[in-house]
This record gives structure tokens, C-alpha cells and sequence, in this order.
DNA sequence: AAACGCTGCAACCGCCGCAAA
DNA sequence: GTTTGCGGCGGTTGCAGCGTT
């Protein structure tokens, strides 16, 4: 009935992507700036569909996403949003910038489920029924008819309610903000999985030794610089600059507090590109968002939120939720 | 040391929304 | 108004790595 899934064409490669295949991506969204990605394989010669571009680029090689421990803070986070927003993972992946809706989910599916099943942990589990209520009084199932449009509203108030209150415990950690890099437990550990910047780096590493393509497709100056670093020894490689001659900045965003700092660091018509995206995230402050974190700041006291949800009217404001 | 089971993650699949033709 | 196709999202799967027996 829906239409033919676009990837089931002869000669399209599935399965893990190689070194090669990740410097071939990276090297063409460094040129070309993320999107149009039915053009990707095209112009790069790649073997993959589209869509296999887009993820890996979203879910792996993109910078600025931290992989390996969840720390608490962003455990707390997960459970609450998902209580609040139920199984919408992009949106959920908004809040955590440095994370993926992959990644969100996948930890969400192996940990967090699991977690939150066990009957002790009352506080924290603002219930997982909360998401079947919630999840199911918005989608379009038929259960959804069982509950009035004014019940609905009045569960989703208490349950944003719940969730603030405990986004605001997870927020007042250390007294630092959420979206810091370093305020992580992880951070000062060895991560159990390299970041994207790492990555990167040693796909160059590993992609330059043995491949001409590197050094046809990066055939700036700055690549070679760094490249000419990497072959002249085989030692530790140096990340900031291995990446900063793929992407044209140095890597500081990663410890910004949100990503706009991507936009602002690269002035480069090309990195501004590749970075729109990105830079989105952290500037995406709706109504929901300000208000959800005015409280969480100690700008505004609880009541009077609740207050003011009380006052709230969904018919009023049908954008309440968009991001 | 080998076999087996479990876990976690990367990647795929199918559907949906939206915009362009 | 309809069709087409792209990008995005969430659910699911396959497999590598790890632990246990």
C-alpha cells in the first residue's frame, strides 16, 4: 500500500558503515552542509541510500553529540520528558543536545524501561503509566474517546506539574547547568565510547594510511596540515586540530552550553551550513520551554506555575507543544 | 576453552507530514 | 485537488561483545 522504501535498490550497501564510507560523508556535508541528502550518494559515490546518509551523519558523525554513560542529570531528564512528552524522542533529544533520539531511545528501551519497572523505585518514577495515559489520550487510537477533553487537560497539567518539579531536582544538581558538558559524571572518565570528535579523528587516522580518497576529497590546505601531522608520526593524534581542519573551527562547542556557539564560531558561509542545524537546538526556546525552565532557574515559584497553568488554555495556544 | 545466553548499540524499515509539481 | 517524492520520526532487528556456565 505505502510506497516502495526507497533503499531497495540493487547495489545499495547495507550494514555497518567503513572508515572510508564515514570520510566520504563527512567530507561531502563539510562541502555541501547537511540536507539535500538525496544528492549524497550521487555526489559522493557512495553505495547507500539516502536515509542511510542522513542517520549516520545525524546519529553518529555529526558534531557535537557525546556518546557513552548517561549521566544522572540526563537520566532524570529522559524519565521525566518522556513521562511528559511519551515516546517522542526527537523531542526529547531537543532538550539533551549533545544526544541523539537514537541514542535517547535506545537507552530509554535498554535501561530506563527495565529501571523503572521495578517497584522500588517510587520517587523518581513519576509512573510509567503516565506515558500510556499520555501516549494514549493523544494518539488517535479508539482509547483515546474514553477521556474528556477536560480530564485529559487536567492529567497533562498534573503530570507537567510532577515533571517539573522533578526536572527541577535533576536541573539543581551541583548548582550546574544541565546542558554543560563537563558538569557530567562521564566527563571526567574515560567515556566507554570516543566522541564524534574522536571519531573523526581517528577515521582520519586510520582512513589516511591507507586511502586516496582523503586526500583527494580534502585537498585543502588546512587537511593537509593536519594530515601531514598525522602520517609524520604515529602518535596520539591531535583531535582539536584534526577536526578543526575537517570542519573549519576549533572544537569548543563541545563545551558550550548549547549549540548556537556552532553558528557563532564558524564564520565560514559552508560551517554556518553545517552547522544551521545545530545551531537550532539550543536557541529553540518555545512558550513550553520558557516557562518550564523560568521555574527550573528560581526565576518563578512553583504555584505559581500551576497557577498559571490553571489559567492555561489549550484552545488558545494550539502551539503549545510545537518545537 | 568452548558453548550459550544476554545486553547494548548501530542500522534498517515503514509510516507520516509536508511541499513542490 | 491530486500525485509524487523527500526528509523526519519511531519501532524493530541484527549482530558484536561480554559474561556466565
Amino acid at each position: 500500500m505505502g510506497r516502495p522504501p526507497c533503499c531497495d535498490k540493487l547495489g545499495v550497501k547495507k550494514g555497518p558503515w567503513t572508515p572510508e564510507e564515514d570520510i566520504m560523508l563527512v567530507s561531502y556535508v563539510q562541502q555541501h552542509g547537511p540536507g539535500n541528502w538525496r544528492q549524497v550518494p550521487t555526489n559522493t559515490g557512495l553505495r547507500r541510500c539516502s536515509k542511510s546518509c542522513r542517520l549516520r551523519w545525524t546519529n553518529y558523525l555529526r558534531p557535537g553529540i557525546r556518546r557513552g554513560d548517561f549521566t544522572d542529570d540526563e537520566e532524570k531528564m529522559i524519565i521525566q520528558l518522556q513521562a511528559l512528552l511519551g515516546n517522542k524522542w526527537a523531542a526529547i533529544a531537543s532538550y539533551l543536545p549533545e544526544r541523539t533520539d537514537n541514542d535517547i531511545k535506545n537507552y530509554w528501551n535498554t535501561h530506563l524501561k527495565k529501571k523503572l519497572k521495578k517497584p522500588e523505585m517510587g520517587s523518581d518514577n513519576i509512573n510509567v503509566n503516565n506515558k500510556d495515559r499520555f501516549s494514549s489520550s493523544t494518539s488517535s487510537s479508539s482509547s483515546s474517546h474514553c477521556v474528556s477533553r477536560g480530564q485529559w487537560e487536567k492529567r497533562l497539567q498534573t503530570d507537567i506539574h510532577m515533571a517539573k518539579q522533578a526536572l527541577n531536582d535533576a536541573l539543581s544538581i551541583d548548582q550546574k547547568p544541565v546542558f554543560v558538558p563537563q558538569t557530567t559524571k562521564s566527563s571526567s572518565q574515560t567515556p566507554a565510547y570516543p566522541s564524534s570528535t574522536d571519531n573523526i579523528a581517528k577515521l582520519l587516522k586510520g582512513f589516511m594510511k591507507n586511502s586516496a580518497v582523503y586526500t583527494k576529497t580534502c585537498s585543502d590546505s588546512s587537511v593537509h596540515e593536519s594530515s601531514g601531522e598525522v602520517n609524520a608520526s604515529e602518535s596520539k593524534i591531535d583531535l582539536s586540530e584534526a577536526f578543526e581542519s575537517l570542519f573549519g573551527f576549533d572544537q569548543s562547542f563541545g563545551s558550550s552550553p548549547n549549540n548556537s556557539d556552532f553558528s557563532q564560531s564558524n564564520t565560514s558561509p559552508e560551517g554556518s551550513m553545517i552547522f544551521q542545524e545545530e545551531s537550532k537546538v539550543g536557541l529553540r526556546f518555545t512558550m513550553f520551554e520558557n516557562w518550564l525552565f523560568d521555574e527550573t532557574t528560581g526565576g518563578v515559584v512553583v504555584d505559581q506555575g500551576k497557577e498559571d497553568l490553571s489559567n492555561f488554555s489549550f484552545d488558545e495556544n494550539p502551539d503549545f507543544f510545537d518545537n
